[in-house]
DNA sequence: CATGAATGAGCTTTCATTCAT
DNA sequence: TATGAATGAAAGCTCATTCAT
């Protein structure tokens, strides 16, 4: 589960609602989607119970707000631009890139925190459950599309299985935010730089 | 995460004792730690809610329980048993072993299911935390005796760096379970393969 | 154990928060600190339960508040004002201040009921230990500060026990009140004019 | 309040019973007599919950057997036996007897608390309240008798009386004890004393 | 005699939600 | 816009009690 920094667009809106989103985002990446009660919220917020009503209709309104604000604008060209590689920096890119996005969660550990929230109570709620979904298999979809690239530009052979190394590569660089986020020990750089020199053919 | 099936030992404790845990991981697994309440649990088993309190001192307890039930024994040679590896089935045992335990989880996906509501849980209890981070670190480093036993075989090259390669399948294995779990598309088998492979220098 | 008449100054804050108050004060007479539960007290003061919430913290709160109720404004002085006693009324005083502070208790056996049940919680919560120790010993060395003062004006004679004269007076008095609320016939205005005259030295 | 060491005359029952007894007692005094639990006691007294239902038909049953314990030998004669007060040793002896009995509840002071316990419960048990009452009544009706018996004796005055004074020693000794336990410093040899010498007319 | 197993009633507390203002 | 006041529903938990064994 990858996420860049969040920004919210709508500025419009006033700072109550930032207030909102802003103690909702923290108080679910401490206590959890259940837990983390509209009157922790509200006090946070400092503001009144009711007044989080006015903006949404309800608490599952909001957490969808939040849900969203994550998920939506994540893209796998955010993190791996394609129109940026060339022949000459195709393997020293995709390393750097992936670093950049572990690094991105490394400095984020709430984000993944919250993100991880949600892909569990994605079981109990379809909407999350398809969304997620797909913006997973869109990541894994990404680094396809970037090996195919690779073949096109010829730093990568021919007639290899890209699916299942483009998979590879989601997966490895996936877990390796998740294990870190637990605290678990992973040598994230070299194990992400084996996976990418794998795929490259490299030896 | 992996897990092999779930089977209780306490065949003694009588009937009531195992339609608790039952009805508890059942209904962890579709609605997560907090949401499935006793009354819903006594409801499942078919009993009264103090009747649990007869065999869990709290929910809490209860819930504990579940937790060492499906991490306690949990272990790297239960999949990957070191004795049996061999000069010559090293590469397609190591392939093997990884498959079949990719399909246990597969047909018990409800056990996945509650493994990652206790992954998040962990978050907000220390015990837990620190029992999953021993797990899962003990298994990556199961991966690392089997790979350095590979390499007394002479069937993995010296010199290379083993622990970044130990990381590398710990982290596709389980996180190709992870997607299954979600219902994502990965080509397990070939994933898995090409993980192997790729560890075993061959190309 | 005495108490004038309870009367809560906290007018602003509405009818609610009064019955509340009022409820528990009244079921707290009739059944004790624990069996008045906060569904009684809801019910009687015409409210839900939770609401009781909106106003104390926990149960715990609201009794505390009743305790500080009865026995923060409980003084010697008011009983017993040193400043208005002279040479001559001294005795005649006494006497009356002592048997209108036992009118006043027989006129609100509820408060003495109360002030019994959180005598015996004192038991169990040190706070309460400690506030009604303080107040009772307070009482008792309001009676010396006053033999002192009749001492000074000539009223009590020189070189006595003022020490145990005053407990004397103090444990009179407290205890009367207690019989009087157990139902326990006792001549209290008998008693008291001659625990009175005693220590005034009279025969 | 006031009450020799209990002594359980009931030996053929078994120990069982006894531990149960024992059991609630202790637990009564620490905890009061709601919150001292059934399970608590067996508990305590090592014994399965239904058990004590051998013994007593309801936890009720088992509070009415051990306030009886309490009340019922209760006698003045016990501390103040009449027959043995004679011209000469009245004063000192009252003045013992007394001392006595403050000593006795000095040394047990989980009776008072016990008893304390009952005197707040009397409130809603009728039962109790009858009880309680006629026992302090027969105990401030012990000192008019012996105060008779003093004037027949010819140590106190004709023509004063004696009501009010018998009284006052009995609430002046009850108090006393009650101080006591709630570790308020009372002087009470010199109280006892000085209330003795009073009513004896000396000075 | 005594217990393991179980229950109904009731406890304190928290929650998302509403509504008049 | 925002809040004070209140609520129904449900949570975890404890208790006195029962009953077959």
């Amino acid at each position: 589960m990858y996420k860049h920094t969040y920004k919210d667009e709508t500025v419009a809106k006033g700072d109550t609602y930032k207030h909102i989103i802003d103690s909702a985002l923290a108080l679910v990446a401490e206590f959890g989607l259940e837990k983390a009660s509209l009157s922790m919220i509200a006090n946070k917020a400092g503001i009144s119970k009711p007044a989080i009503y006015y903006y949404f209709s309800s608490k599952e309104a909001l957490l969808d707000h939040l849900f969203n604000l994550l998920f939506d604008d994540y893209q796998f060209d955010h993190y791996f631009p394609l129109e940026t590689y060339t022949k000459d920096n195709f393997s020293s890119l995709l390393t750097d890139n992936g670093l950049h996005l572990l690094q991105e969660y490394d400095e984020n550990p709430e984000l993944l925190k919250i993100i991880n929230h949600f892909i569990v109570y994605a079981g109990q709620k379809q909407a999350y459950d398809e969304k997620l979904k797909h913006t997973l298999t869109e990541f894994l979809d990404g680094f396809r599309r970037l090996l195919i690239h690779g073949q096109k530009l010829g730093v990568i052979k021919e007639g290899e299985d890209l699916t299942a190394k483009s998979q590879l590569l989601g997966l490895v660089l996936d877990n390796i935010s998740s294990y870190l986020l637990m605290g678990i020990k992973v040598e994230s750089t070299a194990v992400w730089t084996q996976a990418v020199s794998y795929v490259m053919g490299d030896d």
